[in-house]
DNA sequence: CTCTAAATCAGTAATGATTACTATTTTATT
DNA sequence: AATAAAATAGTAATCATTACTGATTTAGAG
């Protein structure tokens, strides 16, 4: 059901070697390098599917962007609204405001996701 | 420098009368029901300056849809992958992984954002 | 090694949420 | 009432993302 491609291999390698959190059309400059005729679309729908199966997961910090992340480990993110910058925070280190505290980040506004199934979906059925 | 208009009270009106987190999408056909030819470009340049001022916060749960909440204290948004709801829970009840637990709620993946200023911009100057 | 079906691709067109633009109306102040 | 700034309705433009198409690649069977 899945076959191996090249292009989703680069994609990966590419998003695994780098802790910036590029958006869709970063990563396809980026594995352009290596494969120069690899089209956006493709890009796209490897991004998608990579999600899908748990290697990759994505942010949105309201840029308008969806940021993808090769790090799927749960973690916090903490989105610089003046340089854009998102910096990555394990989770296991402290609670929020510790965590923030330790990074010299000053918290304005957080919003926490957290996808996954609520009670009526869970119990309904399996997927 | 910023006058009142009915259109933007209506607007807010609408976003603190729910805890459904509508797109401007959604905000703006409800609020069709108070002035029937709101246009949706207002809709949208008043949910930017409501947002901007910090009387409301948006959310992005990774749909393609920025989601507007009228509850502009810290709070956590629990997202349901299946049926799309977006619950709140208040930050000071518990950590993560309790407040999951007391809404039967099955984490899966976990995306904190935390909008603010970066240590480095935070130090070069006020804005 | 062929053969075949499913998966994937490159390239391009379409979609649709959001933003920009413009002429008109409303607000707040004198 | 007069005036300038702010806001509006309506429409057009933008642009990240998705859908589509005919060609290519993958994986497994013979």
């Amino acid at each position: 059901m899945k076959n191996y491609s090249r292009q989703r291999e680069a994609i990966l390698t590419v998003l695994r070697s780098t802790d910036t959190h590029p958006t869709a059309s970063k990563v396809y400059h980026k594995v352009r390098e290596i494969i120069p005729n690899i089209s956006l679309g493709t890009v796209y729908r490897n991004l998608a599917q990579l999600k899908e199966s748990g290697e990759i997961i994505s942010v949105n910090v309201g840029d308008g962007f969806e940021h993808f992340d090769g790090n799927a480990k749960p973690h916090i993110h903490m989105h610089c609204k003046k340089c854009s910058a998102i910096i990555d925070v394990m989770l296991n280190e402290d609670v929020i405001s510790d965590a923030a505290q330790k990074n010299g980040f000053v918290p304005e506004n957080m919003v926490l996701v957290i996808n996954g199934l609520c009670k009526t979906c869970n119990q309904n059925d399996v997927n």
